[in-house]
DNA sequence: CATGAATGAGAGTTCATTCAT
DNA sequence: AATGAATGAACTCTCATTCAT
């Protein structure tokens, strides 16, 4: 294998590792394998990543942030809190679908972050829940502020959205992501905001939503892969 | 350690193992410290469990298991909608409660059925997502006819109501479990109630539900254990 | 299991360990499996037995002890010493015959005894040895002294001679037992018989024996047991 | 130790087995005392052979298939079939010599054959037996067709002949190696061509042959090795 | 930079043996 | 005498990590 730029060679061991990681889990994992399918030995990884653990967090990390700074970009200029609230889902919803077969790594990360001594994948994972957490406060406050919903205690109805944003996903994962996420989480949102739009929003909207709920995320479609 | 009755030692090694297995996660649990945990000598394990995986599972059978025949045995005799709903998110919290300081454990039991060429733990989770699938629907389908909820699909609410309430599990346990869960579920409630309940009897219920989503779930205590 | 005459027992365990021995191999063999096949519980053979080599051992003293006591019996009274050779192969055939099914495990004695620190195992068989050995001296000394066999170095003749038993045995266990056994005796007492015969003897049983060599000891019988 | 050409190291760790199997047997061999013999540590033999069975049987292939090569090459060119008998002898005896501390291996070998459900060792044997057996075949045939010998079933004595040796050595083993193991196997041609032998040419070797059964093979010397 | 042979601590598992009942 | 639950020493094999080349 021909030397290489020293960033791309490590970009090509965190996609090799994704998809190891993602097929055996993080102790199935060998890091040999990554190397094989990174097309490297076994020594460079340790050139690039001085563990094993390292190199998992690395992926986080890159995939975290990669989505943070996606985010970023995709808000700039944009002032409506509607809009906003379908900026965030849609680029949610399309790195899930970039990343469709890395999927079962997310519940690694998590059940990694629970049981290592090491804090910072709990950290890492709280720190871009936080992020999440400080846009929906803006945009939930804004929009009872509007009058656009009900009165509500943001806090808690961040923290609902942003459980029943990881419950859809584990469901999908668990279910061998046997239907569009995209879709699922249209009909979450459909049936929140019936449950908090204010009487004047929801004359506008109960028609177009009343119909979403009819017609469910269940789709024909296996999948949306 | 003397002897015991058979079913006894094995629920004491259950038990060891849970707590060791929740702190520690799958990998970096010891059969040795299950042992050791539960006052016998690491061969004795094997006496009861063939191997560390066939414990792993024993321990996400029991408790599905346990789950399953509580709520059936809650739910017997009681045939209004509502209440069964009641009864279920009773349930389901008690069974949390109970089992608190293993929360993290289903993570492991989650990450495992994805990542085990063995298909047993993801076939038994999803085994038991069908008993509670089946119970929402008759349910959801009743609170529909009834005209109590409005037209949805029933099959997408019961999944989305299925997601949600893994999803509030997953951040209490990820929250290092910094909220009152039982409130979450009820404050979820609230909202998908507001958001599928028919004009009539959001009328009725308006206040009280309303009255919830402003006060919101996070408390200032810091955790219900 | 009842209660039955100690003796009785222990011939039980010897026989089922003779079973699983032959099988499995020594060390293969389980004493749970032992006890199992002889009815009786894992417990109960430590109280025959006090370990798993000395139940070994006490298997191969009670088949070459039985032997030396048949071989005894049926030569009290028998003077020419061509028929004692002649009871002598018989003795021997029978005996294999009786234990084909348990013939691979005189490999395991042999290795057995090879291997173990222990010397008892190679002091009895090298016993049994001696006891073959010393019929065999007389028995040529005499055939030699009668000028029935010419002159030889009888101790050499006699260590080929079991030799050659042993190896014809050791052919037969490791070709699945593909041939009758006692033809192949014979033909081997042909042979060396044409060999050792002097010229007045060889007259005398010259068409028999080249008989036999024309005939051979491969049947179509794939075996005789 | 430091790094070595991969073949060499293999044969070190196939030398150091050989030893150590001889020594102890194969079930009381442990692999980290045959990485102590080979100087390696205990992980390095993993890299050469998958398992300690494996191990084992490449010890059985090598040897074998050494003996195989040596003696094809040693018969090149050779016609005279009395010559060739004496060429495989003597190439036989030759191995043996060479490997005379480790044969107590071969009994290893030969039991581990016959109780292994991997039924790869007893294939070898018997493809190494029936590669012997072919070269019987043909020197037989020769010597029967040239009236060298009397007319006998080809297969069975080829069979005998082969069992003998096997029992010579075995007895050799088992007697501590106490005789000199080349003249013994001159002294069981000489007995056998003294049975097989034609009255032609017994007439030219009586004198030579009677006088080495009258020598035998015991000597003085206890061992030859 | 890259390699892959070498390492060795450490894991799960086995099973002969013990002994309270 | 018989049992079988309990024991724990000992084993094979794994694999993250190191480092000489």
């Amino acid at each position: 294998m021909g030397r290489v730029n020293r960033d791309i060679r490590r970009e090509q061991l965190l996609e090799a590792a994704a998809t190891v990681f993602a097929r055996k889990g993080y102790h199935a994992t060998r890091i040999a394998e990554i190397a094989h399918a990174a097309g490297v030995a076994k020594g460079t990884v340790y050139e690039y990543f001085p563990t094993k653990e390292e190199l998992f967090y690395a992926l986080l990390d890159s995939w975290l942030g990669q989505f943070e700074r996606e985010l970023l970009r995709r808000l700039e200029g944009i002032a409506d809190p509607l809009q906003r609230a379908d900026v965030v889902r849609e680029a949610a919803v399309l790195f899930y679908r970039q990343h469709a077969s890395h999927a079962p790594i997310f519940l690694e990360f998590w059940a990694h972050a629970l049981r290592s001594p090491d804090g910072r994948f709990l950290q890492r994972i709280q720190q871009f829940r936080h992020f999440l957490a400080q846009l929906g406060h803006q945009l939930t406050e804004e929009l009872v502020a509007r009058g656009i919903f009900i009165p509500v205690d943001v806090p808690s109805l961040v923290h609902l959205e942003a459980g029943i944003s990881d419950g859809i996903f584990l469901l999908w994962v668990l279910s061998g992501r046997s239907f569009p996420l995209e879709r699922a989480y249209v009909f979450r949102q459909s049936v929140l905001g019936l449950g908090v739009l204010s009487d004047e929003a929801r004359q506008r909207l109960r028609e177009k939503l009343a119909q979403k709920l009819r017609k469910g995320f269940l789709e024909e479609r296996p999948s949306e892969e």
